[in-house]
DNA sequence: AAATAATGATTGAAAATGATTGTTTTTGTA
DNA sequence: TACAAAAACAATCATTTTCAATCATTATTT
């Protein structure tokens, strides 16, 4: 069986229940548990279910929390380091921006430094910067239901009413000829807005982001500095020249 | 069972009954007294039910969902009321802005107008509205944990990039001579402004901010119309000597 | 052929569970 | 009220289950 067909027999069995426990998969699918287990966190990672101890469980759409509270820190690896990473680069007294999207939520739980001011366009990054007694801002903008990211006109707006030591964004692609890009046209506005306005702006992205790239142009790649996890190394000696890459080793 | 199974019928058991017994679940479930135990330790610390004696009770939540079946507790109705009165004053294409806290959240479900656009400083608001398939815009500013609102210069220059039809705001006191008041100076910046920008200005109030003043001023009484549950006969004609009164009868 | 990716088996670590302990709370009775 | 029995409790431990990491093997691509 291949691993489509798994993935898409996985999703089909959460589509009738809310909970498939591992073993169910295996014979479902008759592939070994290892590989179910590397199923799960692949489809989690995309978002299409969520891992619960013993099998996986259907993401419910209103999902409240983020589930980053909670001790199930299920983010990739990955992210984590590259989080990690960013977090350390902020220091006491910053005035910092955290784009919306999963990369740059996987950052907020590091924040060390004291005294600092947070702007976010992502709205459950508002509300996980205040959890932590961090002095939060929203940029304000529409919110942008898909992704929970504030968006647009309103947004640009708001963020011109501030300067930043540090900016740290998430991108959908980075290339060597396109730069960075992300599908959305009005959140590519707020991204490039917040490049402009940060003395160092930080691109956090996972190996999948390097050599693809999507519909918007947000800035070019000598703009920012970008910090990843692990990648490969001839990726890396093809965009090191261009650009800084800061690589979170876990 | 795995555990994420356990805590989905833990709840709906408590959905359909008040109370439950640790027998019940253990039954209802097949685990043991101890997981039972620990289960209900877990979904308390989420706040999704209260331990009590013998077994767990369920948690009236106020913070998120205004529960439009719960019909004990009196000042709810008469929020509900009013924010149903509130809502049918929105028509087809109005552009609003809802105030953050509870008295405004309690309108939102009430909405029935199509092809709407609201604003708010409600974090929750904002959310709620999103879910609800209405174009919703937060207005950026400080994110002010206490009461989840969003603050402070930054919303107020968020305000000024709109122009609204009607506004619904709450306040902490009305006072026939210190007119519109709330504790805190940041948000009263706010409301203010979005009465200035707003053809149709609401207050929604129950009975008893009634006569009540607090630190710092909104607005006068005779800029916003005021919408309210029942109140008493002769609190009523005292003020709508200065204002229109809206008065919404259960 | 060489590099890359996917798979299954194995391992020690981590998490969840059920039983047991002694303590606290409730209940019934004097 | 005071007291003792019963019920429910938190804390702890040993056992079982599940997990992530690693490695060797097998497909797939280049």
């Amino acid at each position: 069986m291949l691993t489509e067909e798994r993935h898409a027999t996985i999703l089909n069995l959460l589509k009738e229940k809310e909970v498939v426990k591992i073993q169910e998969l295996t014979e479902a699918t008759g592939a070994s548990e290892s590989t179910i287990r590397r199923d799960l966190t692949d489809l989690e990672e995309s978002g299409l279910l969520r891992r619960v101890h013993g099998g996986a469980a259907k993401v419910s759409r209103k999902r409240i929390e983020p589930s980053m509270g909670e001790k199930s820190n299920r983010f990739s690896e990955e992210k984590r380091a590259a989080g990690r990473l960013a977090a350390s680069l902020i220091e006491d007294n910053d005035c910092v921006f955290i784009d919306a999207g999963t990369t740059t939520l996987a950052l907020i739980p590091y924040i060390q430094a004291k005294n600092i001011v947070a702007v976010t366009s992502g709205f459950d990054h508002l509300r996980l910067l205040a959890a932590q007694g961090i002095e939060a801002y929203g940029t304000g903008g529409r919110l942008k239901k898909s992704t929970e990211a504030l968006t647009g006109t309103g947004a640009v707006h708001g963020l011109q009413q501030y300067w930043f030591d540090k900016a740290f964004l998430g991108v959908n692609g980075i290339h060597l000829k396109a730069g960075y890009t992300t599908p959305d046209p009005e959140e590519a506005a707020v991204k490039t807005e917040a490049i402009k306005r940060a003395q160092q702006p930080f691109i956090l992205a996972d190996a999948s982001k390097f050599q693809e790239s999507t519909f918007a142009h947000i800035a070019n790649l000598e703009d920012a500095v970008i910090i990843t996890g692990k990648i490969p190394e001839k990726t890396r000696r093809m965009f090191e020249k261009v650009t800084d890459i800061k690589e979170a080793l876990s």
